[in-house]
DNA sequence: TACTGGATTCACT
DNA sequence: GTGAATCCAGTAA
């Protein structure tokens, strides 16, 4: 297994948050694959609009872990991106690998499919909270290519990439056997 | 200093 | 399908 370096980040951050997909991350003693990203750019919808001191981490650096409190009660995981720009990748869904029973105890189900398949469940999932804001790659947390080849990807809405496996199924997306099912919209 | 609303999730109907 | 939970960054004054 190969480990990211902080250069995988370099690049635009449409084509990282792309090649992102089917990577291993792991934090804590767990271990999952990534299977849905977002990417984040200098954008309306995005932190990264104006450089305040919350999205200074986009502005400054890349390669960095970018962990925010959504709603006052999730946490989201990111990566910053683009050495010579702005930009994150929100990991939303990622399928469990390792230390399956942390996740379990933590989110406190027991459906492997209710683990990490959103970007709050996989933050509770792993004990992400605002501490691992500002880490680097290699610190606590490690990103891990081990040749999985992404066969069939799909990009469902503005910068949000996925595993597409049957197109008559909603997304959220799954590998292999294990179904991520969210409510909402179809691919075709 | 006060107010507003959000890169979500879950329970309930 | 709908609404509540929850808190903090950003903004306006």
């Amino acid at each position: 297994m190969r480990k990211l370096s902080q250069e995988f980040f370099a690049g635009n951050t449409t084509t990282v948050a792309r090649n992102l997909l089917g990577k291993i991350i792991v934090l804590n003693g767990c271990k999952a694959r990534i299977v849905e990203t977002e990417a984040y750019k200098q954008d309306k919808a995005s932190h990264a609009v104006v450089k305040t001191d919350r999205s200074a981490l986009m502005y400054d650096t890349y390669g960095n872990v970018y962990v925010y409190l959504i709603y006052g009660m999730y946490y989201c995981l990111n990566f910053t991106a683009e050495k010579n720009g702005v930009g994150a990748v929100l990991i939303r869904a990622a399928e469990p690998l390792e230390a399956i029973e942390d996740m379990k105890r933590r989110r406190g189900v027991e459906d492997l499919r209710n683990l990490c398949s959103g970007p709050g469940k996989l933050c509770q999932a792993f004990g992400i909270n605002k501490n691992h804001n500002g880490l680097q790659l290699g610190e606590e947390i490690a990103l891990y290519d081990d040749g999985f080849i992404i066969e069939d990807e799909a990009i469902v809405a503005d910068g949000r990439i996925g595993i597409k496996e049957d197109a008559h199924l909603p997304w959220r997306f799954f590998l292999k056997n294990n179904v991520f099912v969210s409510k909402g919209k179809v691919i075709k």
